[in-house]
RNA sequence: GUGGACGUAGCUCAGCUGGUAGAGCCCCGGAUUGUGAUUCCGGCCGUCGUGGGUUCGAGCCCCAUCGUCCACCCCA
């Protein structure tokens, strides 16, 4: 039989690494707590036509880049390639943007076609976050205040943030056509890639790593100069924030996102130690998002990280987290006190709730029982034998504590596993 | 979509200028017959990614194909 491949880009997250996963989503739900920021859950699969009007139909993301097909009834559906344009579709269709304030977030896996590499991956998992209904620039601080207490609780380093603003939609509409008038009037001196994107979108120039182009672009008209006087204060606003809270950034005003639905606030927390896969969380506000998909003009901004690239960050700075070992090991040889050892350890589950009690299922001799007990990393083995059967006891054998190994009846094994190993 | 590397036991890898495969780890058993990490001994494990071709003979050469990784692009 041929195994069954799975699929490019999409990986296991094996028992090894899980507890850094869970690690990553359980600080991440305590310090969303710390905010009152609350947990919404919605669908990974959504109308292929709302992710064509959230995030614009000549991106990446929506031209080349989602896992789209038709469902039976032979209706578009997509398997989401971002968070956000859902949760705006949430919020709508549960009447939740009228007069309302929300802060929200969501975690789960987020689908794009891509080639995978390193960091990137076809299936990869987020963490996102969502405030809708603040106009002021107030909360783009605290988001990214949020995100700054995330990094230090997680034990990360040198991540560094930047802002710029892509003012209104209309300004940024009057910016475009300088830019393109720029740059058309030097698109000898452009390469390919710019050239695509000259006519699709021309702000994405400006965020080419290409050296033979910085001059070009270091010359190009600053999208600061074009800003409304309104995207300006609330720019200023944000800064003055992150000053008062003693953030660093840096205003990089050729920062630029992919998706269209972002207005004014932009920001990157990237990494320095990669090449291309640098940002690390990212997010803006999109004020015209609801709108566009239908809903209240609702002002929204938010951000997204991605897990996978947080947990090799995590790995390269050491910072690895693995799984609690059992407390117990219990080594039961023989066809008598295996049943018995499986009776007992449940008894010893009732009395201890949160006890980690592995039993050497599968046999073995001794020998082979106690190496697993000591590679599982229990503190305490219990030892069952012919013999402890016939005399009616269980064998306490410390393996990572101190004190003897000694003989205790069966009524008695709950309460000296719990003297022996201090447990409440 | 473009470019570059690489695909040998469950894992990490070795295999010289082509002569029908090795090590370590893991797992199992043993070292006075019921007690873990170390040490020693033994055991288990492979159609050398797949399909063609060249050759007396290919893991080593050629072609194709699939897959993985890295980079570009894009993004989390």
């Amino acid at each position: 039989m041929e195994p069954i491949a799975p699929i490019t880009g999409m990986n296991d997250v094996l028992p090894e690494r899980a507890p850094a996963w869970q690690h990553v989503e359980r600080v991440a739900r305590e310090v969303f707590a710390a905010y009152g920021y609350q947990e919404i859950r919605v669908p990974i699969l959504e109308q292929t036509g709302l992710f064509k009007r959230a995030i614009g139909e000549f991106t990446d993301i929506v031209e080349k880049e989602m896992f789209s097909f038709e469902d039976r009834g032979g209706d578009g559906l997509t398997l989401r390639p971002e968070a956000t344009a859902g949760i705006a579709r949430a919020a709508i269709s549960n009447g939740l943007v009228h007069n309302q304030r929300h802060r929200w977030y969501t975690l789960g896996p987020m689908f794009r076609g891509e080639r995978p590499q390193k960091g990137r991956y076809r299936q990869f998992h987020q963490i996102d976050a969502e405030a809708y209904g603040f106009e002021g620039p107030d909360v783009d601080a605290e988001l990214i205040l949020l995100s700054a207490r995330l990094w230090k609780r997680l034990g990360i380093e040198g991540l560094k943030l930047e802002i710029n603003s892509l003012g209104t939609p209309e300004a940024r509409r009057a910016y475009r056509a300088t830019l393109v008038e720029y740059f058309s009037a030097h698109a000898d001196a452009l390469d390919a890639d710019s050239t695509r994107r000259l006519g699709g979108n021309p702000l994405r120039i400006l965020d080419s790593k290409n050296p033979a182009l910085a001059a070009l672009i270091a010359g190009a008209p600053r999208l600061t100069d074009h800003l409304d006087a309104e995207s300006r204060v609330h720019f200023e606003g944000l800064c003055a924030r992150l000053d008062d809270a003693g953030v660093a950034y840096t205003v990089n005003p050729r920062l630029v996102r992919g998706l269209d639905y972002y207005t004014r606030t932009v920001f990157e927390w990237i990494t320095t130690a990669w090449g291309a896969q640098n940002a690390v969380c990212s997010g803006g506000r999109y004020d015209g998002l609801v709108a566009q998909l239908g809903g209240e003009h609702t002002p929204a901004v938010g951000w997204a990280l991605g897990i996978e690239r947080l947990v090799i960050l995590m790995e390269e700075q050491g910072r690895t987290v693995s799984a609690e070992p059992p407390h117990v090991f219990f080594v039961m040889v023989g066809a008598a006190a295996e049943r018995l050892a499986l009776r007992l350890a449940e008894q010893v589950r009732d009395a201890w709730p949160d006890l980690r009690l592995e039993t050497g299922l599968g046999g073995g001799s001794f020998k082979s029982q106690f190496r697993r007990a000591d590679k599982s990393g229990a503190a305490l083995a219990l030892v069952l034998g012919d013999g402890e059967v016939e005399r009616g006891v269980v064998a306490l054998k410390p393996l990572r504590l101190g004190g003897e190994q000694e003989e205790v009846a069966l009524a008695d094994l709950p309460a000296r596993i719990g003297s022996r190993l201090g447990l409440g």
